[in-house]
DNA sequence: ACCATTATTTATCATTTGTAAAATTTTATT
DNA sequence: AATAAAATTTTACAAATGATAAATAATGGT
């Protein structure tokens, strides 16, 4: 997937702005499993992500919690870091072999304070992150762990081929015993 | 608690953009039990709460599920109205008199467009509110029930006081049975 | 202060989900 | 193809939470 429709996707930016971010943005590759941020440090960079599929997971006592995937033309930022400069509390995690879109908070940062549709694309950005995010927040409180698998389902039907069963498991908010009964009571 | 302030606290601004926001703020008042918002609505103004308290909850077949408290200096907005135009599916209820600051959302829009501060205010403003919502989604999958309702107390001691326990059992995602358990076992 | 209403707690039982361990299936490697 | 490793499912049991109804406490209006 190419940036510029990565980034119009988000907010449609003039020619000129758009130029702005592409010209501070380099590719990158990392091979399946390489960690691409680690919780407890801020992070200098972000990613729009070109190819492959990546979690972003927390750590819980022994265990790890998968709260986010991302994969082609989504944005991975540690939204601590990215706002607050302070050390993240995700550890992002590469499921495939990924091509990235890297550029430093930094240089984003300095665009804000910049250029006016730039601000108004971070703008756009974090609402749009905010619904989906509340939205998944309220859908905890709605919907069964089935109905939520169901969704997923629905919603992300290559994410199942692409993902370990436990990270989805995770995902939902429930053990991978748990999700096993589900996708038995389905079929 | 001045509207100065409240948005200071989200992004500092310039004395000139911050006047371009009060002068078309409008000081509004409502009893307890008022309905603010409606689900199902495009909502076609915001509020920042100069005093009192709000719920938002959204119906699921025949209950509530409430899923955010704003008390003084919180912004008050339908987010996928504000950041899509859609229908709203949260109703916002006054749990005590309130006096509101008012702005519309259009106007807001404008300014968007116009000043890069103010831009930069927007984006701040969901930037924040996306860490709150992400945190507390991860916190209902590290935390249990007991847990969720100790940081709430902890965080938050004033709202006992202010909201009916069915409500705070709501928004911890359990019945007001278990809160009721939860809360004897502890004392 | 009294009554009616609403809010909260308690009790009982059913359901769901978690934990731990073993069994099975799938995948990767030689 | 055979083996080892990893992923997934199954089983048995424990713990947490839900549903319903009844009991108690708190609140508001007259």
């Amino acid at each position: 997937m190419q940036l510029t429709q990565i980034l119009d996707q988000v907010y449609p930016l003039p020619q000129e702005a758009r130029e702005k971010i592409i010209g501070r943005v380099g590719e990158v590759r990392f091979g399946k499993n390489h960690l691409l941020m680690r919780a407890g440090r801020v992070e200098g960079n972000l990613y729009f992500i070109k190819s492959g599929i990546v979690r972003a997971y927390a750590d819980k006592e022994d265990q790890e919690i998968t709260f986010w995937f991302g994969s082609e033309g989504e944005t991975i930022v540690s939204m601590n870091s990215y706002v607050a400069g302070r050390p993240g509390y995700e550890h992002i995690e590469l499921l495939e072999p990924c091509v990235l879109y890297e550029l430093r908070a930094e240089e984003l940062q300095q665009l804000f304070q910049e250029d006016l549709q730039i601000a108004n694309w971070g703008r756009k950005f974090a609402e749009k992150e905010l619904i989906k995010t509340e939205e998944r927040l309220i859908s905890r409180q709605f919907k069964t762990a089935a109905q939520r698998y169901k969704e997923l389902l629905a919603d992300s039907p290559g994410l199942l081929q692409r993902v370990p069963l436990s990270h989805i498991a995770s995902y939902l908010g429930i053990t991978q015993v748990s999700l096993s009964r589900i996708r038995s009571e389905i079929r």
